[in-house]
DNA sequence: TCTGTTACTGCAAGAAATCGCAATAAAATA
DNA sequence: TATTTTATTGCGATTTCTTGCAGTAACAGA
Protein backbone atom coordinates (compact mmCIF):
# COMPACT_ATOMS: atom_id res chain seq x y z
CA UNK A 1 0.00 0.00 0.00
CA UNK A 2 1.59 3.14 -1.50
CA UNK A 3 1.42 6.79 1.19
CA UNK A 4 -0.87 7.45 -1.91
CA UNK A 5 -3.10 5.11 -1.84
CA UNK A 6 -3.15 5.43 1.91
CA UNK A 7 -4.50 9.28 1.55
CA UNK A 8 -7.25 8.64 -1.33
CA UNK A 9 -8.54 6.10 0.70
CA UNK A 10 -8.77 7.95 3.67
CA UNK A 11 -10.53 10.40 1.78
CA UNK A 12 -12.81 8.44 0.19
CA UNK A 13 -13.50 6.93 3.27
CA UNK A 14 -13.93 10.62 4.70
CA UNK A 15 -16.72 11.13 1.43
CA UNK A 16 -14.63 13.09 -0.37
CA UNK A 17 -15.20 12.32 -4.07
CA UNK A 18 -11.83 10.79 -6.00
CA UNK A 19 -11.42 12.86 -9.07
CA UNK A 20 -8.96 12.60 -11.86
CA UNK A 21 -7.30 15.62 -10.80
CA UNK A 22 -7.31 14.95 -6.72
CA UNK A 23 -5.31 12.15 -8.11
CA UNK A 24 -2.55 13.92 -10.02
CA UNK A 25 -2.15 16.33 -7.76
CA UNK A 26 -1.53 13.81 -4.59
CA UNK A 27 0.29 11.41 -6.60
CA UNK A 28 3.05 14.42 -7.28
CA UNK A 29 3.06 15.86 -4.27
CA UNK A 30 3.63 12.34 -2.63
CA UNK A 31 6.27 11.61 -5.37
CA UNK A 32 8.54 14.51 -4.63
CA UNK A 33 9.66 13.97 -1.74
CA UNK A 34 9.80 17.98 -1.37
CA UNK A 35 8.41 21.02 -0.96
CA UNK A 36 6.15 21.80 -3.98
CA UNK A 37 4.08 25.22 -4.66
CA UNK A 38 0.60 24.82 -5.68
CA UNK A 39 1.91 26.33 -9.29
CA UNK A 40 5.00 24.19 -9.43
CA UNK A 41 2.13 21.24 -9.30
CA UNK A 42 -0.08 22.67 -11.62
CA UNK A 43 2.51 23.11 -13.89
CA UNK A 44 4.14 19.25 -13.36
CA UNK A 45 0.40 18.26 -13.83
CA UNK A 46 -0.38 20.09 -17.14
CA UNK A 47 1.01 17.85 -19.83
CA UNK A 48 -1.01 15.16 -18.59
CA UNK A 49 -3.89 16.99 -18.07
CA UNK A 50 -4.62 20.50 -20.43
CA UNK A 51 -7.26 21.48 -18.75
CA UNK A 52 -6.45 21.44 -14.92
CA UNK A 53 -7.17 24.68 -13.03
CA UNK A 54 -4.91 26.27 -10.82
CA UNK A 55 -7.99 26.99 -8.61
CA UNK A 56 -8.21 23.53 -8.55
CA UNK A 57 -4.82 22.46 -7.24
CA UNK A 58 -5.07 25.24 -4.54
CA UNK A 59 -8.40 23.91 -3.26
CA UNK A 60 -6.97 20.09 -3.21
CA UNK A 61 -4.37 21.29 -1.18
CA UNK A 62 -6.38 22.93 1.26
CA UNK A 63 -8.31 19.97 1.60
CA UNK A 64 -5.14 18.08 1.89
CA UNK A 65 -3.61 20.04 4.06
CA UNK A 66 -6.97 20.19 6.54
CA UNK A 67 -7.50 16.63 6.22
CA UNK A 68 -3.97 15.90 7.78
CA UNK A 69 -2.14 14.16 4.62
CA UNK A 70 0.28 17.66 3.89
CA UNK A 71 1.58 20.18 5.80
CA UNK A 72 1.71 23.60 4.51
CA UNK A 73 4.57 26.34 5.32
CA UNK A 74 5.95 29.20 4.22
CA UNK A 75 9.30 29.35 1.53
CA UNK A 76 11.95 31.52 1.17
CA UNK A 77 10.65 33.74 -1.41
CA UNK A 78 7.81 33.88 0.42
CA UNK A 79 5.32 31.27 -1.56
CA UNK A 80 3.13 29.22 0.13
CA UNK A 81 4.66 25.31 -0.12
CA UNK A 82 3.20 21.75 0.44
CA UNK A 83 4.42 18.87 1.61
CA UNK A 84 2.94 15.14 2.10
CA UNK A 85 3.35 14.00 5.86
CA UNK A 86 5.46 11.35 5.03
CA UNK A 87 8.30 13.46 3.63
CA UNK A 88 10.93 12.82 6.93
CA UNK A 89 10.11 14.45 10.36
CA UNK A 90 11.84 17.58 11.06
CA UNK A 91 11.47 21.33 12.50
CA UNK A 92 12.34 23.91 9.72
CA UNK A 93 14.70 26.42 11.52
CA UNK A 94 14.11 29.79 9.31
CA UNK A 95 16.45 32.96 10.46
CA UNK A 96 13.93 36.14 10.26
CA UNK A 97 16.94 38.30 9.11
CA UNK A 98 18.51 36.75 5.90
CA UNK A 99 15.70 33.60 5.89
CA UNK A 100 18.28 31.10 5.42
CA UNK A 101 16.82 27.76 6.46
CA UNK A 102 17.99 24.70 8.44
CA UNK A 103 16.43 21.53 9.08
CA UNK A 104 16.34 20.35 12.88
CA UNK A 105 15.97 17.39 14.33
CA UNK A 106 13.10 17.66 16.59
CA UNK A 107 13.09 14.91 19.30
CA UNK A 108 13.77 16.98 22.63
CA UNK A 109 10.54 18.99 21.45
CA UNK A 110 8.27 15.59 22.32
CA UNK A 111 7.97 15.94 26.45
CA UNK A 112 6.71 20.00 25.32
CA UNK A 113 4.14 18.52 23.23
CA UNK A 114 2.83 15.83 25.45
CA UNK A 115 2.78 18.68 28.17
CA UNK A 116 0.55 20.57 25.47
CA UNK A 117 -1.70 17.93 25.60
CA UNK A 118 -2.14 16.99 29.11
CA UNK A 119 -2.47 20.69 29.40
CA UNK A 120 -5.05 21.89 26.91
CA UNK A 121 -6.01 18.89 25.27
CA UNK A 122 -4.51 20.02 22.12
CA UNK A 123 -2.52 17.60 19.82
CA UNK A 124 0.17 18.82 17.73
CA UNK A 125 1.33 17.70 14.71
CA UNK A 126 4.95 18.37 14.50
CA UNK A 127 6.08 16.96 11.73
CA UNK A 128 6.95 19.94 10.15
CA UNK A 129 6.92 22.84 12.70
CA UNK A 130 8.45 26.22 11.63
CA UNK A 131 10.38 28.47 13.93
CA UNK A 132 11.68 31.80 13.39
CA UNK A 133 14.57 33.49 14.68
CA UNK A 134 18.18 34.25 14.25
CA UNK A 135 20.81 32.13 12.59
CA UNK A 136 24.37 31.52 13.21
CA UNK A 137 24.88 33.99 10.69
CA UNK A 138 22.84 36.64 11.76
CA UNK A 139 23.41 36.92 15.62
CA UNK A 140 24.67 39.82 16.73
CA UNK A 141 25.00 42.50 20.11
CA UNK A 142 21.27 43.03 20.70
CA UNK A 143 19.58 45.87 19.20
CA UNK A 144 18.90 47.04 22.37
CA UNK B 1 10.79 54.93 27.41
CA UNK B 2 7.90 53.84 25.29
CA UNK B 3 7.80 50.18 23.22
CA UNK B 4 7.24 52.73 20.46
CA UNK B 5 10.12 54.82 21.13
CA UNK B 6 12.69 52.17 21.78
CA UNK B 7 11.68 50.49 18.06
CA UNK B 8 12.12 53.87 16.20
CA UNK B 9 15.43 54.55 18.06
CA UNK B 10 16.45 50.81 17.16
CA UNK B 11 15.87 51.32 13.35
CA UNK B 12 17.41 54.67 13.47
CA UNK B 13 20.61 53.18 14.86
CA UNK B 14 20.35 50.92 12.46
CA UNK B 15 20.70 53.48 9.65
CA UNK B 16 17.11 53.14 8.65
CA UNK B 17 15.23 56.43 8.27
CA UNK B 18 12.29 57.11 10.26
CA UNK B 19 9.39 58.82 8.59
CA UNK B 20 6.00 60.00 9.61
CA UNK B 21 4.27 56.91 7.53
CA UNK B 22 6.64 54.74 9.95
CA UNK B 23 6.14 56.38 13.05
CA UNK B 24 2.21 56.01 12.37
CA UNK B 25 2.46 51.89 11.64
CA UNK B 26 4.68 51.10 14.63
CA UNK B 27 2.56 53.57 16.66
CA UNK B 28 -0.76 51.94 15.41
CA UNK B 29 0.32 48.49 16.06
CA UNK B 30 2.11 49.16 19.54
CA UNK B 31 -0.73 50.48 20.94
CA UNK B 32 -3.12 48.21 19.68
CA UNK B 33 -1.90 44.71 21.47
CA UNK B 34 -3.57 42.67 19.28
CA UNK B 35 -3.04 41.40 15.52
CA UNK B 36 -3.49 43.67 12.68
CA UNK B 37 -3.48 43.22 9.48
CA UNK B 38 -1.69 45.75 6.92
CA UNK B 39 -5.41 46.51 5.87
CA UNK B 40 -6.46 47.19 9.18
CA UNK B 41 -3.22 49.48 9.83
CA UNK B 42 -3.65 51.19 6.58
CA UNK B 43 -7.48 51.92 7.29
CA UNK B 44 -6.51 53.58 11.24
CA UNK B 45 -3.72 55.39 9.72
CA UNK B 46 -5.93 57.06 6.67
CA UNK B 47 -7.91 59.52 8.65
CA UNK B 48 -4.36 61.39 9.90
CA UNK B 49 -2.28 61.16 6.53
CA UNK B 50 -4.36 60.51 2.87
CA UNK B 51 -1.91 59.70 1.20
CA UNK B 52 -0.17 56.73 2.63
CA UNK B 53 -0.23 54.41 0.66
CA UNK B 54 -0.80 50.26 1.50
CA UNK B 55 2.31 48.85 -0.19
CA UNK B 56 4.12 51.17 2.25
CA UNK B 57 2.52 49.83 5.40
CA UNK B 58 3.97 46.26 3.96
CA UNK B 59 6.83 47.16 3.46
CA UNK B 60 7.15 48.53 6.78
CA UNK B 61 6.03 45.41 8.45
CA UNK B 62 8.29 43.33 6.20
CA UNK B 63 11.33 45.79 7.83
CA UNK B 64 9.77 45.04 11.69
CA UNK B 65 10.04 41.71 10.97
CA UNK B 66 13.11 41.38 9.67
CA UNK B 67 14.51 43.87 12.43
CA UNK B 68 12.77 41.56 14.97
CA UNK B 69 10.21 44.28 16.53
CA UNK B 70 6.99 42.27 15.01
CA UNK B 71 6.00 39.19 14.15
CA UNK B 72 4.05 37.84 11.02
CA UNK B 73 1.09 35.02 11.60
CA UNK B 74 -1.62 33.54 9.13
CA UNK B 75 -4.82 34.43 10.54
CA UNK B 76 -8.32 32.13 11.57
CA UNK B 77 -9.46 33.91 7.58
CA UNK B 78 -5.95 33.50 5.69
CA UNK B 79 -4.86 36.85 5.94
CA UNK B 80 -0.98 37.47 7.09
CA UNK B 81 -1.43 39.39 10.56
CA UNK B 82 1.39 41.60 12.44
CA UNK B 83 2.12 41.96 16.17
CA UNK B 84 4.30 43.93 18.12
CA UNK B 85 6.69 41.56 20.39
CA UNK B 86 5.87 43.31 23.48
CA UNK B 87 2.24 41.75 22.55
CA UNK B 88 2.35 39.40 25.47
CA UNK B 89 4.39 36.11 25.30
CA UNK B 90 2.11 32.88 24.30
CA UNK B 91 2.11 30.16 21.90
CA UNK B 92 -0.54 29.77 19.33
CA UNK B 93 -2.29 26.63 18.96
CA UNK B 94 -3.98 26.27 15.69
CA UNK B 95 -6.49 23.77 14.67
CA UNK B 96 -5.54 22.41 11.21
CA UNK B 97 -9.26 21.37 10.67
CA UNK B 98 -11.56 24.14 12.56
CA UNK B 99 -9.10 26.92 12.31
CA UNK B 100 -9.81 27.32 16.11
CA UNK B 101 -6.64 28.99 17.50
CA UNK B 102 -5.59 28.94 21.64
CA UNK B 103 -3.34 30.42 23.24
CA UNK B 104 -1.08 28.86 25.36
CA UNK B 105 1.74 29.11 27.86
CA UNK B 106 5.62 28.37 26.28
CA UNK B 107 7.00 27.90 29.60
CA UNK B 108 7.84 24.35 28.87
CA UNK B 109 9.43 25.16 25.52
CA UNK B 110 12.69 26.78 27.02
CA UNK B 111 14.67 23.81 27.73
CA UNK B 112 14.26 22.82 23.86
CA UNK B 113 15.08 25.90 22.55
CA UNK B 114 18.39 25.79 24.18
CA UNK B 115 19.02 22.91 22.82
CA UNK B 116 18.68 24.33 19.39
CA UNK B 117 20.61 26.83 20.48
CA UNK B 118 23.57 25.07 21.86
CA UNK B 119 23.21 22.47 18.63
CA UNK B 120 22.86 24.28 16.10
CA UNK B 121 23.69 27.84 17.24
CA UNK B 122 20.22 28.85 16.30
CA UNK B 123 18.27 31.33 18.57
CA UNK B 124 14.98 30.81 17.99
CA UNK B 125 12.81 33.51 19.30
CA UNK B 126 9.73 31.94 20.69
CA UNK B 127 7.36 35.13 21.70
CA UNK B 128 4.90 34.17 18.99
CA UNK B 129 5.28 30.57 17.79
CA UNK B 130 1.99 28.90 15.59
CA UNK B 131 1.96 25.37 16.00
CA UNK B 132 -0.25 23.13 14.21
CA UNK B 133 -2.54 19.91 15.04
CA UNK B 134 -5.97 19.11 16.19
CA UNK B 135 -8.03 20.84 18.95
CA UNK B 136 -9.94 18.88 21.50
CA UNK B 137 -13.25 19.27 19.66
CA UNK B 138 -11.89 17.87 16.27
CA UNK B 139 -9.90 14.85 17.89
CA UNK B 140 -11.37 11.44 16.47
CA UNK B 141 -10.51 7.97 15.80
CA UNK B 142 -7.62 8.28 13.44
CA UNK B 143 -8.34 8.79 9.23
CA UNK B 144 -7.13 5.02 8.58
C1' DT C 1 21.07 76.37 7.78
C1' DC C 2 21.95 74.77 3.19
C1' DT C 3 23.33 70.97 0.08
C1' DG C 4 23.92 66.37 -1.64
C1' DT C 5 23.17 61.55 -1.29
C1' DT C 6 20.20 57.96 -1.54
C1' DA C 7 16.58 55.50 1.24
C1' DC C 8 11.82 55.77 1.07
C1' DT C 9 7.20 56.76 -0.80
C1' DG C 10 3.20 56.71 -3.88
C1' DC C 11 1.45 54.94 -7.79
C1' DA C 12 0.45 51.58 -11.12
C1' DA C 13 1.36 47.08 -12.79
C1' DG C 14 2.07 42.31 -11.61
C1' DA C 15 1.92 37.96 -9.12
C1' DA C 16 -0.14 34.84 -5.75
C1' DA C 17 -4.11 33.07 -3.71
C1' DT C 18 -9.21 32.99 -3.18
C1' DC C 19 -14.10 33.00 -4.47
C1' DG C 20 -18.84 32.78 -7.02
C1' DC C 21 -21.19 30.35 -10.19
C1' DA C 22 -22.85 27.43 -13.94
C1' DA C 23 -21.53 23.07 -16.02
C1' DT C 24 -19.77 18.54 -15.08
C1' DA C 25 -19.04 14.09 -13.35
C1' DA C 26 -18.29 10.87 -8.97
C1' DA C 27 -20.63 7.53 -6.75
C1' DA C 28 -24.79 5.92 -4.37
C1' DT C 29 -29.14 3.67 -5.64
C1' DA C 30 -32.34 1.37 -8.19
C1' DT D 1 -26.64 -0.26 -16.63
C1' DA D 2 -29.39 3.95 -16.11
C1' DT D 3 -30.81 7.51 -12.88
C1' DT D 4 -30.28 10.87 -9.29
C1' DT D 5 -27.85 13.66 -6.16
C1' DT D 6 -24.66 17.00 -5.20
C1' DA D 7 -19.53 17.56 -4.55
C1' DT D 8 -16.13 19.19 -7.58
C1' DT D 9 -14.31 21.52 -11.60
C1' DG D 10 -13.01 25.29 -14.82
C1' DC D 11 -13.32 29.87 -15.63
C1' DG D 12 -13.40 34.65 -14.77
C1' DA D 13 -13.49 38.09 -11.34
C1' DT D 14 -11.63 39.55 -6.98
C1' DT D 15 -8.68 40.06 -3.19
C1' DT D 16 -4.20 40.04 -1.08
C1' DC D 17 0.45 40.87 -1.36
C1' DT D 18 4.69 42.29 -4.05
C1' DT D 19 7.59 44.91 -7.22
C1' DG D 20 9.64 48.60 -10.52
C1' DC D 21 10.27 53.12 -11.04
C1' DA D 22 10.43 58.12 -10.88
C1' DG D 23 9.78 61.78 -7.60
C1' DT D 24 10.42 63.09 -2.70
C1' DA D 25 12.35 63.85 1.63
C1' DA D 26 15.41 62.10 5.75
C1' DC D 27 19.57 63.07 7.54
C1' DA D 28 24.74 63.41 7.29
C1' DG D 29 28.17 66.70 6.33
C1' DA D 30 29.67 71.31 5.07
MN1 LIG E 1 10.36 20.11 5.35
MN1 LIG F 1 -0.48 36.37 19.64
ZN1 LIG G 1 20.37 34.56 9.14
ZN1 LIG H 1 -10.52 21.99 15.81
Amino acid sequence: MTHCHTTIQSLRRQGFRITPQREMIIETLTQSNAHLSAEEIHKRIKPRSKTINLATVYRTLDLLVEQGHATRLIGKEGKFLYATRQHSRHLHLVCRKCGRAYAASYDGLQPFLEQLKSTYGFQVEAEHVTLYGLCPHCIHPPNQ
